[in-house]
DNA sequence: ATTAATCTTGACCGTTCGGTCAGGTTTATT
DNA sequence: AATAAACCTGACCGAACGGTCAAGATTAAT
């Protein structure tokens, strides 16, 4: 009994790890996606993320050994969103409020979280060396059965034939487009960001031109 | 005279340089667009470029002084394509076509050039550090024109209200993730490269939602 | 044929990179 | 109070980076 108690503890102690390395995983986390975001994998050094998480440069190898392993738990915790943002395409049953809901989760990604879609979107510009697996595996299993939906949705006459992947690598590309390409919306934009209201017209915008352009409105 | 003719001919060769400098500078930059694609700037080191080119990495600083100089002429010959590319949204006087033609030659150019479109994403992702004045100045006044006309469309009625800019975004969000994203969209078919026959659908399918969404067509 | 200009390149330089490590400090356990 | 485990960090390392340079080879001009 005395055994099965300590191992407990062991056990529950190294799930639930100890506080002080959680809260540096998390500072080491955080800098490192401001960092990777703003200089990409190459650029961002193991010195300018210590620098941003006020810590030394040696304790972050003590947390995570190399640069790549703090690379690839930043690219983790992106996809977990991502796949978090996605499931909002299943709470509806006809295609006008399921596509709305999805379009109008991913808009808000974008624009609240801009750097983790920077990440992504320089990871997937390089060949998506690290995270393929994901790609291949996890996305398309979500993208075949989402593809199911959209095509039941044609079947039963409710938007117009199209192949629903294009429809969906077009929403990926209009949504993620507000967060990738910032800084050229802002240079054509009195070099200013996107008010909350600039950002809500086009959020509209965007969900009618697609909704109306397959079909499901009018 | 004589001093006349030698200043004519000493300008004439530095303006249509000599052979041997237009061969080998036109060698280090296809290399270069290769390398900084496939990289990043960061990413890309000389020796990478150098060994592509088949040079040593000395003689490309002989062309080009520093690897800073080499990457703003491969992005001013992007720009230029660019804008080329851009002139055809002028050839047609009303939307359908004016829009169909834009958007088919954006999607011709991510299909013939992808290298180039990811070379451009890149610098829009890490902040536009070196063509900020050219989106400020140059692209700033193409859209302004281009944003005029398509008000003149929606004031004679030809297409629904909206808002140019938005539009112009999604035009470009759509078209240059067929390159930008091309990994990603090689991922979810089957590992294989969207084929002619694919490409084809999809940009007819871009056409007919965009076109479609704004309510220039039925 | 001679001179001048251009081109070529191996060897080298200072800097910065990711990563290591020994030895000290703090925190947790008994 | 003593021991163990976890955490911290300045100093250091080899490798790779962008860039330089002197000296030779090639091409063009006279």
């Amino acid at each position: 009994m005395k055994n099965d108690l300590s191992k407990y503890k062991k056990t529950a102690k190294s799930v639930r790890k100890n506080q002080i390395r959680i809260n540096n995983e998390r500072r080491i986390l955080a800098a490192a996606v401001k960092i990777f975001a703003g200089y990409g994998y190459q650029g961002a050094t193991m010195r300018k993320i210590a620098e941003e998480a006020g810590l030394p440069k040696a304790n972050l190898h003590y947390y995570f050994q190399t640069k790549e392993q703090l690379y690839r738990q930043v690219l983790d915790g992106i996809f977990k969103d991502w796949l978090a943002a996605a499931n909002t395409f299943d709470e509806c049953e006809e295609p006008v409020e399921a596509l709305r809901g999805y379009i109008e989760t991913k808009m808000d990604l974008s624009r609240k979280r801009p750097l983790e879609s920077r990440i992504w979107a320089e990871e997937i510009l390089r060949g998506a060396p690290l995270i393929q697996d994901q790609l291949e595996q996890t996305l398309a299993a979500w993208l075949d059965t989402r593809v199911k939906r959209i095509t039941d949705w044609i079947n039963t006459g409710t938007i117009q034939a199209l192949n629903p992947r294009i429809l969906m690598y077009m929403i990926w590309a209009v949504t993620q487009h507000f967060a990738d390409f910032e800084s050229q919306i802002r240079a054509l934009n009195q070099q200013q960001n996107l008010s909350d209201e600039q950002f809500a017209e086009a959020k509209k915008q965007v969900v009618q031109t697609i909704l109306k352009g397959i079909g499901a409105l009018d």
